[in-house]
DNA sequence: AAGTGGTCTAGACCACTGC
DNA sequence: CAGTGGTCTAGACCACTTT
């Protein structure tokens, strides 16, 4: 796991930099950020690379900045992220709530033929299949129907996953190359219902999540592919994100 | 409308570029795209700024970069923000498909209180309000339930719904200055459903939609907010893959 | 060895806001 | 006016892949 001492690319470590203290709650929300020319003062970097870091801070919704005024803290809160958040627990403290985490099933069986494509794996073999319960405040908001190329987190089902989820397991062990999503709205099955502990009549939204790590040599091979079901009346997919114009 | 001779940042001249070889079907996904020296030659702008204008399209999910060997238009579409669809003529289009859209009614009428907040108008002012049903070969695919900030388009009530969608109109008379996004899973009211001509027990996907306008001087205001509906089954938001598994 | 992308620098000019 | 962010340049060094 590289720390914040690590010798990578320095806009990263300008990022860290203003991450840290948001994450630490000495800038809060509507807070000015130390300017671009601060940072090189501060951090020994070049200004096109403290923009860089700022930059991309920006996009990814972390700060706002206005031109000839300064950089600020954005307003738009945690509830925000909309895909990116990979790791529930994480979604969930940060709103200040307590997760906890029911194993229902944790095995390895014979992949089905679809599912050995959409894994990256050879038809016959076995992959690791868990499905978790995950709470927040004791409430059911999430059932996590999990598929893992074992050739990606070959001792996977040795993890007590009502510690760690197995996002933030596999996000150790293996580094994220691509994440593709795909929502959709669903009734829920019996089963799902059950876990939920739903009523009747209520729809599931559903994030059904592949994500790639870095294989062998030159191709990306699947680590994992998720089906994620929340409750529609607990649950809501926060999306902002800044748009560049000019595309079509 | 700025159109591509326009004198704006170089780096989005590098990204138009190559979004207009790609749209233009002379780059395939798979085929290798300029290097960045060559495209320095090309453009006449520096290294770095086509580097900008490469790495924003690899963000946005155009273009895959491998150091060592080159860049390419990338295979997998939609593999990046599935959002960033506005206009649902066009996603209907890009499938190859027939739009057609059914204006139920497109009127001025006060705004409520909690929407005067939305909007960022003034409570009790009016404001537009329009509930149009988009077909894609003749089955209904959307509801929008969208509402106007006069200030942003004076003129939106004139226009022909059934041949401009309003995400078009107000893409053309107010720049886009961001964007926010919220999906749950609903149940639909009866007249939603009637709209969409589901049958009984099938819920909706519902987007909420919130875009801000470029305002008069230093602060943002809402030009529009609107709420999609779009029938479970007929739809999904995100790149589809062939996991077909026994629940849902 | 030559080419590629990834990163970084030390300057620079601009438009803008605040005082 | 000084300060801000937005952009751009002409170099540079690196790790990597291909030939």
């Amino acid at each position: 796991m590289p720390k914040s001492g690590s010798p990578g690319p320095l806009y990263k470590k300008v990022k860290s930099f203003v991450l840290d203290r948001i994450h630490s709650g000495e800038w809060r929300p509507g807070d000015r950020v130390l300017s671009e020319n601060e940072l090189v003062r501060e951090l020994g970097v070049s200004r096109m690379t403290v923009n860089r870091g700022l930059r991309e801070l920006t996009d990814e919704g972390y700060l706002e900045r206005i031109a000839g005024v300064g950089t600020f803290i954005a307003q738009s809160r945690s509830q925000g992220h909309p895909l990116e958040v990979l790791n529930i627990a994480d979604e969930i403290h940060s709103r200040g709530n307590t997760h906890r985490a029911r194993l229902i099933y944790a095995l390895e069986e014979p992949v089905s033929p679809d599912r050995a494509v959409a894994l990256g794996v050879v038809p016959g073999t076995s992959v690791f299949h868990s499905l978790i319960v995950h709470y927040e405040n004791d409430r059911p908001i999430q059932l996590e129907d999990r598929y893992v190329n074992p050739a990606a987190a070959p001792d996977y089902l040795s993890v007590d996953f009502e510690r760690i989820t197995p996002s933030e397991y596999l996000l150790e062990v293996a580094p994220l190359k691509k994440v593709e999503h795909m929502v959709r709205a669903v009734m829920p099955t019996d089963e799902v219902r059950r876990h939920l502990e739903m009523p009747r009549d209520e729809p599931c939204l559903l994030l059904v999540r592949r994500t790639w790590s870095p294989a062998s040599t030159t191709k990306a091979a699947v680590a994992s592919t998720a089906r994620l079901y929340y409750p529609a009346t607990r649950f809501q997919l926060g999306a902002p994100f800044s748009v560049r114009t000019g595309d079509s």
